[in-house]
DNA sequence: TGTTAAGCGAGACGGTACGTCGCGTCTTAAT
DNA sequence: ATTAAGACGCGACGTACCGTCTCGCTTAACA
């Protein structure tokens, strides 16, 4: 690995672990830099400013997501957000999450690399209601893009305003009713 | 109103207007007091920190919101909606709103602003299930707490990652989808 | 004394101290705040910049100064260098007259404060040579100003290039030529 | 001229030029680098740090100086000078001069070329000096060391002070005063 | 004539200090 | 007793140069 990238990896590890540690309260450039090695003037050489280090810390705590093909629409919903969900803190969760969806309201790069990451999730999604509209599961004229909507929406509220426990039952009842739905034909 | 009563508005005044006009980015104690005429000091009597003048300024941009009832539930949510929706952007709606939900989740004190702020909407679309449960549309089954999650997630959702325009199009492709998901019976 | 004062003083003294033991080059804003207890946005508040401040504590260390009158041009020239010199050690007042000297070069509030530091030197002397041309010791036609260089001059060229060492004969052989030189008529 | 010869001179090349533009404040090592095409590491190689660099661009500013015999004193002097003096301006002559006096207060690399530096100038002037005291115009006891700080001092001093205008009459007050220290026979 | 080592450019790095911004606290004088 | 005014301590920001460190590539001298 190049000096650079070595630079570059080893700031990210530290600002990703001060991150999950400290929370965005204490993320600061001048601890990832402390604790990290990497001088501070070298971080800003690889990121123009603390939010977008910030962005990236937390977007590469965002797992790759599968795209599971149980053969049903409610199978494979419930194989995906079974396969994504668990944070060890929804709080802190929420935490990450609200402060990069604000740091992207007024920085254009944040908000291009937020829907980069949000698309890592958006896309298998997005798959799965395609093939349930190629089963017939879904109404042709469903549009995917609502369909995602109608998907994560319901989650992240949830998260957001901590009133979701991510208990099996809140998870099975909230799927129940948005499979039932985007199956629904009117 | 008394002197004191009077140096809160006209520094809660100046926190909205400034908020509005400067979005968070540009929302400052400092320019707060300097624009209002009030004196630091005293705003600092009047709100333990930046943070919760801030979510009290976001709090007061928040209308206040009708129950509508127009015998179904369709209907009470359309009606609902149309009422609520357009502000002047939604980007800067997105941006009040996840930089609240941002400091709610470090401050309990604004969490629990927030979540009166929240509650003032969720209270009336609770009503609007609780009614249709009543008439028989939504099954008695389901609980009008993840009911909620289903009707205001995937605007929030939509609103936050930017895919949303509101046109009316969208707005009633989205209530469609969940409209069917409350009155499906399984 | 005023709480602003106090902090100004504060910072001022530690500059100076510090000036004293570490010379120009470890002169450091940063090292001031830190030994004076006075905050670093604080000691920019009193000075626009580290040459400002530092400016100041070389000059606070020029001493006042008296203005001899023996009733000899030699005399009075031989007390006020003898009232003068020594400081600690001729090279850090070296360092530090170069050292504000340059400063001046680019900074005009530095220069301003420079010239008057200097004329707290040259006032005393002009003094001298006119009462020297008072009693005819002087001829009249001698401009105080070029007066003035010369006196000052043969120190200032010695201690920069290094090559005085304050001994009372170097001293003597100097104000000798100096004397000479203003007293003689053309 | 060698490949090593060839970098070295355009980076010393470059070097002047930066400091006459752009005076001392404006001097740096990575605008040198980049107006010469020399990199940064090869000026690292020919020069130990910035200062040394700087010194020696002031320093091949300063032209080689004559020694003149004209049969006298004052002519000799003044010889001298008026093939010394005018610099396009004598602020960044002060400037210059200055800057390269306080760096050699730290550094005695610099401090040594400095001295080479100023005895292009006092070997000349003790030269004179020492033919006047051969023709007798000078008195033998006078150490030319003293009479150099006696010649030099004054227009050392009302430079550094921004108090000469190099005009030719208070070139000429002050020689007359210089010369006729140095000729009373005490 | 081909090989090799010294020297070069390019450019990132660790580091120190700079000067700035905004926070929340404190003091003082006036209302 | 509360306010306006304004300085203060503090912590972090982002920047400028410093002097150092690989890295390939050139080039000149030696085999």
């Amino acid at each position: 690995m190049s000096r650079s990238a070595e630079a570059r990896q080893k700031a990210l590890t530290a600002a990703t672990d001060l991150l999950r540690v400290r929370g965005i309260p204490g993320f600061t450039v001048e601890e990832v830099a402390k604790t990290s090695g990497v001088a501070k003037t070298t971080i800003y050489r690889h990121w123009p400013n603390a939010d977008h280090l910030l962005a990236e810390a937390v977007s590469c705590q965002i797992a790759p997501l599968p795209t599971p093909n149980t053969g049903s629409l409610e199978g494979d919903l419930r194989a995906f957000f079974s396969a994504v969900v668990p944070p060890e803190s929804l709080e802190s969760l929420a935490q990450m999450l609200t402060g990069v969806l604000y740091a992207a309201t007024y920085d254009p790069a944040i908000r291009a690399a937020l829907e980069e990451a949000v698309s890592r999730r958006t896309g298998p999604i997005k798959t799965i209601i395609e093939l349930a509209q190629a089963r017939g599961e879904v109404p042709a004229y469903v549009d995917p893009e609502r369909a995602v909507d109608l998907v994560e929406g319901p989650f992240l509220f949830a998260v957001l305003t901590g009133r979701l426990t991510f208990q099996p039952s809140e998870v099975d009842e909230l799927l129940g009713l948005i499979v039932a739905g985007l199956t629904a034909v009117r």
